[in-house]
Formats: C-alpha cells, structure tokens, sequence
DNA sequence: TCAGAATTCTATTAATCTATAGAAATATTT
DNA sequence: AAATATTTCTATAGATTAATAGAATTCTGA
C-alpha cells in the first residue's frame, strides 16, 4: 500500500502533483461531479493507482483544501508580523485577499466550493487554519486602535469579519471582469473600510 | 407525465411542497450528495413519483435556488422603492440581508452553496435575479450621491458588491453563534459603511 | 547487473443512483 | 355510482463509481 516510513523524494513529488491534479478537477466539476478517474487521468495515471497516494476520495479533497489555505495563510503572518503602520497592513491584507482571486488559484477555490463536502472531523485542520487568519486580522485592527487609527468601539472580530467579507464580495468582480485592476480594487476597498461612504467633514449619527 | 394545461391547485400545492423538501435535503447533504430518493422521501413519496413533478434532478435544483432568491430580491425592490433616505435604505438592506442567515432558509442556502452545479443554461435566470438585486443597490448607492451621503468618487458597482460581501461575510457570525445579535451586527455594518473605522475628525489620505 | 523496493496497472466487486414505463390507487366530475 | 383524470407506486434498465487485491512494471542501490 503505502509507504511506511520511506516517503521518498519520487513519492512526496508526485503526491503533490497528485493534489494540484485534485484541486484542478474538483474546481472544473466539483467533488461530487468529478471521479476518481478524471482526477488518475489529469495525472496522467490509472484510476486505480491514485489509491497510492489517497486512501479515499475524501482524503483527497481534504488535502486540497488543505494546501489551498495553507500559502494564504501564511502570507496573512508575514503581514501580521511587520511593522508598518495600520494602512498599510490593511491595504496588504485586502492585496493578499484579492489577489488569490486573479491568479486562479484552484486548491483555494475548492477549499471555498467544496470544503462543506467533508464530513465534520475532517474539517477542523481547515477550521483552525481560518481561525487563525481571522485572529491575525483581528491582532491587526487591535494595532490599529492603539495607533488610533481605529475608533475604540469598533469589535475587532466583527471587522475582520466584515474585511473578509467584503474581499471576498470583490472577488467575484474580478472573476466576472478579466479586465478589472485588481489594485486599484484594493486601493478602493482599503478607502471605504478606513473612511466608509459618507463625505469627511462632519457626520451626525 | 405532467399535466399540460390543468396545473390544478392540488399539483401547484405539492410541487410546492416538493421544492421545500428538496431545498431542505440539499442543504443538508448538498446537490451530490443527495439522492432523488432522499428527497421523496422527505416528502413522503416515493423516488419514481417525484419525476412528476421535475423532469430531471437538475431541474429541482434549479426551482429550489429560483424559489430562494426570489423573496429576497423582492424585500430588496421594496427597500429601493421606498422614500427614505440613504442611511435608512442601506440599514434596511443590510438588516434583511443578515436577516436570512437567522432564519433558516433553506431554499437561499441551496442558491449560496449549490447553483455552480447547475449548467449555464439552467443558471441564467438566476444570474438575471442576481444582477438585479446588485443594480438596485446600485441604485440606492446613487440615491445616496445624490443626498450627499455618499462621495462623489465611490464607484457604485464596486460599492454595491462590497455591501454584498460584507454582509454575507457577518452571515458567518450568525451562523456560528447563535446568540448574535442581528440587529446589532447590521447596526454595526451600517456605521462601518458609513464613517469607516477611522476616528471621526480629520483623516489625510 | 541483480535484488529488492517502490510505483503503476488490470480486473473486479459491490453498491448506488437517475430516469422511464406501465400498473395501481386515489380523487374529481358527470 | 360510473367514468375520467390525476397522482403515486412498482419494477427495472442502464450507467457510473469508489475502493481493493494481486500482478506487472519500473526504479534504486549494492
């Protein structure tokens, strides 16, 4: 079956290519609409000998959503950890978040499609991995109050919520228009979280 | 088959009662993952007879995501149609649109989750649906230019689709925690799109 | 080059599921 | 109550698919 110990250079390689062949399948026609054998096939294989590297079809999507989040992810800790001032991490942030919408990144569209596919045990290593993103964002706007940048009564999970949302709202305008400048999205996007819609001078409430 | 011209009350009640039960087995186990036999079941009936009703599984899928989406875009045309100004508008909308998460509507989560399965042909009206409800908050967002409430150089569109994704972004905290305070969290999201995070005074660019 | 290990293939099992046709049952109308 | 129309059932065809086992092939290191 599988390889016990070993995990040699040659199999770690094409487990890999295995999950890019996945992602690539599952995002054209779904995890239910795809076989076993349009992914074997993809990669060039048997539909058969995929159970080398999977035990299941399952497993298989597990390990794609896995490693579609996993980059994301981190780029979210680089951005955390820096040092600039609050502005500039959320116009990062909304970068980063737009950005996977463009380069089409497959593995993170079927961890966004698909992922409810896996059953509830499967899907706490992903439910952590987004948790974590979401409580970097929050450390974030924290700074961002502490520079006074953010108004005090502002809920820090509630905004980071909202950034993802509305990042996520955007990228489907990317997705619809080839043509949209995905920087200048973000350079909007980052304007309306920082000033929202109403002119500057005064706002009653 | 099916009745040609009669569609007596009787039919139109229980084809009803049959969207219902497939919007409620889909969202359940997704459009894959359940069975016409699951759905029939659901109603009470059994699998062959539900062909009586839908000439194909595809189609039910289509009429449940129709049947979910169109309340909503209603409740939207109403808001847009209203007389008040732009702040009350934009509340209104972002209360009905975090309302759905709270009400469990299984119809519009089937639309969320499951319409990429559909093929293009069977997703055109949705998209029609779809378009419509963004133009008309585009509308509203105009309505607010026009009111001063909105700056001149928010692009609608772009503005629209962040509303939409904000809001479906804290859809997620509802979902999560169901002691969320709907109202409050739409009250937050509307100050959010109005003033931003930054502190009210000045703010340079 | 040979031996053993790693990888892929072939063949098959067993289960599942959509869709159809025609019979049976139920409701409606005359 | 008989006749007709509507709704549901039974049975099945036909196709697909995930997963397994063991044979065949390819790779790797001595």
């Amino acid at each position: 079956m599988k390889p016990e110990k070993t995990e040699s250079r040659r199999y770690q390689k094409q487990k890999l290519a295995a999950i890019r062949a996945a992602a690539s399948v599952f995002s054209e026609k779904g995890f239910h609409g795809a076989s076993t054998a349009d992914v074997a096939a993809r990669l060039g294989i048997k539909q058969g000998s995929l159970y080398y590297y999977f035990d299941s079809k399952e497993e298989a999507l597990e390990e794609v959503c896995l490693y579609g989040l996993r980059q994301y992810v981190e780029n979210m800790d680089a951005i955390a950890e820096g040092e600039e001032n609050f502005q500039a991490r959320l116009r990062a942030v909304v970068t980063n978040h737009l950005g996977r919408y463009r380069e089409k990144n497959e593995a993170l569209k079927v961890h966004n499609d698909e992922r409810l596919y896996l059953p509830p045990e499967r899907r706490v290593r992903l439910k952590q991995l987004g948790t974590h993103y979401r409580e970097r964002l929050e450390d974030i706007v924290e700074t961002g109050k502490a520079e006074a940048a953010v108004r005090d009564e502002i809920d820090s999970h509630f905004m980071a919520q909202s950034i993802i949302g509305m990042c996520n709202g955007l990228g489907e305008i990317i997705v619809r228009d080839p043509e949209a400048d995905v920087f200048e999205l973000a350079r909007k996007c980052t304007d309306l979280l920082l000033h929202g819609t109403a002119p500057y001078h005064i706002q009653g409430d």
